[in-house]
DNA sequence: GCCGTTTTCGGCCCGACTGTTTTCAGTCG
């Protein structure tokens, strides 16, 4: 059983405590187990082997009890035995907006919905005969409100249901640019995932400061795109695009706009530790600004924070960047003052990964501008140096002599872009680069590029292009084999995910992260949207082992390279600092690195 | 049921919105 399995079946258990009206509190830490599983960034049943369940927050000694007994017998006694009276179909509601424990009950057992299979279609059915109205605490609205949601989750269960960063980016700016417009505007912030660059992105949350609340939330309304308004109030509005993303906008005037702003980025998690903390010291925290509750019957008078800093600053906290903000561990580094020094842009000296439109005859795409149109870029973008990795010219189709030829022909073309004197008057471009080639590990750990043509590239990225569903062992013998040649000094896009579209292969990363420190080899955040590879738990798992990290754009075009602050943002989620990254260093240093001697 | 620089007992985040109510329950983030 996974996590996502465990975390939903201590929700359920969570669904029938509150049916039968047990102590509330004891709900929420079974929701608050749930929530936990789901974020651990190692697998429950793996640390049930290692005998560290008590490790988990949120999970005690009556809850490890019952999973021990879940993993060693394949059920739970209790568990069953809690559910039993309860009709089966009320569960598969849980998992529909709008509904919790208590309708989910009420209608399937009003209604004498039996088959938990086909309990939303038939909820649908119910409400559509309008015999859901008539019961007590429904009426027509929300009659009508469950045929719109469940036929929207049906559709949503066919179509991806989270964009992907810049997806979400571009939508958020369209709508800035839009509020921007209106004059009592005076700041618009995007917040929420989004703020905090969470690689796939539910809903965009965003906020205004403003004098007149109720002017910008009209204006907002008038948004062209907005297909229905979900709801409205005095201090925002969520709405739906015709593009089917939801929008929720958050007002506030200036001079409270800093406990919004924390308030509305989230997360959830965060937050709830945040006034957890801060209740210790006496105070309430809310989106207005922080209550002191010392003073008994007298009237609470909330302070108000301009900005975060203040807003942290009066929980005795320093500012914590929110990339952070997922409480994992940075409200007890902020305490204790021991935040880190995040990775920045301005940092960022090149990039390791890049495809150009040189035809190496490879296997997969082929970038689209030449060697020096992406020098251009990268001299645009202010690097020190770049690096063109290529496809390998396909195994298949070549013989190892012609692949010898290609490759030396490659590097000749680059050299003499990078060495001409002339032709600079007419462009700039970046004069440093490194000759580099991405390798496929074939299914065996074999490298797709022979022996002799290494010689015609300073270092290789390596990547799993093929034969995605080897198991585990097999797939990490297969890595650390064809990450053994002393050429090759990044893996790429280490787990293979495609956001929305493929989970990825297991890797065994105890004995990746052991083998990268041993033998000085880097891990890539490959910054591709749809990639965004390692992901952020993983890189600040890595960075704790002492495993350096190199972003990599895998860019197919000039323009792609811009992505790399999307690769930065999964960095500094992993709590990198300058020196975790590759790219921080300079040029010389990379040369050592890799054990070049100085060609050029 | 969990947890501990106010506690191993006695606390447990905070407020908004909707729909159905006439003071509130349910759900959400």
């Amino acid at each position: 059983m996974n996590n996502q399995e465990l975390a939903l079946l201590l929700r359920k258990i969570a669904a029938a405590y509150e049916i039968k009206k047990e102590n509330r509190f004891k709900i929420i830490a079974y929701q608050k187990a749930a929530d936990s599983i789901e974020h651990l960034t190692s697998e429950a049943k793996d640390l049930w082997d290692d005998n560290k369940l008590n490790e988990i927050p949120g999970i005690g000694p009556a809850i490890a009890g019952h999973l021990d007994e879940l993993f060693r017998t394949g059920k739970v006694k209790h568990f069953e035995k809690i559910i039993s009276d309860l009709p089966k179909a009320m569960f598969p509601l849980l998992s529909i907006p709008g509904f919790g424990a208590k309708r989910a009950y009420k209608l399937v057992t009003l209604l004498k919905l039996k088959n938990p299979e086909t309990v939303i279609s038939d909820l649908k059915q119910a409400a559509k005969k309008g015999i859901i109205a008539p019961i007590e605490g429904f009426g027509e609205k929300s009659q009508q409100a469950i045929i719109e949601t469940i036929e929207s989750f049906e559709k949503g269960q066919t179509k991806e249901n989270r964009m992907t960063l810049p997806y979400a980016d571009a939508i958020a700016q369209e709508i800035v640019d839009y509020l921007k417009k209106k004059k009592e505007v005076i700041r618009v912030d995007r917040l929420g995932s989004l703020r905090r660059m969470v690689a796939t992105i539910g809903d965009i949350d965003i906020a205004v400061a403003t004098k007149q609340f109720q002017e910008v939330i009209d204006w907002f309304l008038n948004f062209p795109k907005i297909k229905k308004i979900i709801e409205r109030g005095e201090a925002g509005a969520s709405v739906i695009l015709k593009n089917g993303r939801q929008i929720d906008l958050r007002v506030q005037k200036p001079q409270a706009y800093g406990a919004m702003l924390q308030y509305f980025t989230g997360s959830k998690h965060h937050n709830i530790k945040l006034r957890e903390v801060a209740l210790k010291k006496g105070l309430s925290l809310s989106e207005y600004g922080i209550k002191k509750l010392k003073i008994k019957n007298e009237k609470l008078k909330i302070e108000e924070f301009n900005t975060e800093e203040a807003f942290y600053r009066a929980i005795g906290l320093s500012w914590i960047p929110p990339e952070l903000r997922e409480d994992q561990g940075e409200i007890e580094a902020a305490q204790e003052g021991r935040l880190p020094k995040l990775v920045r842009l301005k940092d960022i000296k090149g990039d390791f990964h890049s495809h150009s439109n040189f035809d190496l005859e490879p296997s997969h795409d082929l970038g689209v501008n030449s060697f020096t149109e992406m020098l251009e870029k990268a001299y645009q973008l202010g690097y020190q140096y770049f690096t063109f990795s290529d496809h390998n010219p396909s195994v298949s189709n070549h013989t190892n002599k012609q692949i010898i030829q290609i490759m030396k022909r490659r590097k000749a073309e680059i050299e003499q872009i990078l060495l001409s004197k002339k032709n600079t008057q007419t462009r700039k471009i970046l004069k440093k680069a490194f000759i580099a080639l991405e390798i496929d590990i074939l299914p065996d750990g074999k490298l797709a590029l022979p022996e002799p043509a290494f010689e015609f590239i300073d270092f290789a990225v390596v990547a799993i292009h093929s034969s995605f569903r080897q198991s585990r062992q097999k797939m990490t013998e297969r890595v650390l084999k064809g990450f053994s040649h002393p050429k090759v000094k990044i893996l790429a896009h280490p787990i293979g995910r495609l956001l929305n579209e493929r989970e990825g292969y297991e890797l065994d990363w105890d004995k990746i992260f052991d083998f990268c420190k041993k033998h000085n080899k880097v891990l890539e955040i490959n910054c591709h949207p749809a990639r965004l590879d390692l992901p952020d738990v993983l890189v600040r798992e890595a960075i704790k082992r002492g495993v350096k990290i190199a972003l990599g754009t895998d860019s197919h075009s000039a323009e792609a390279m811009e992505n790399i602050r999307y690769g930065l943002a999964m960095a500094r989620r992993g709590w990198c600092e300058k020196d975790d990254i590759l790219n921080t260093m300079d040029y010389n240093r990379v040369i050592k690195w890799i054990k070049l001697s100085e060609r050029r």
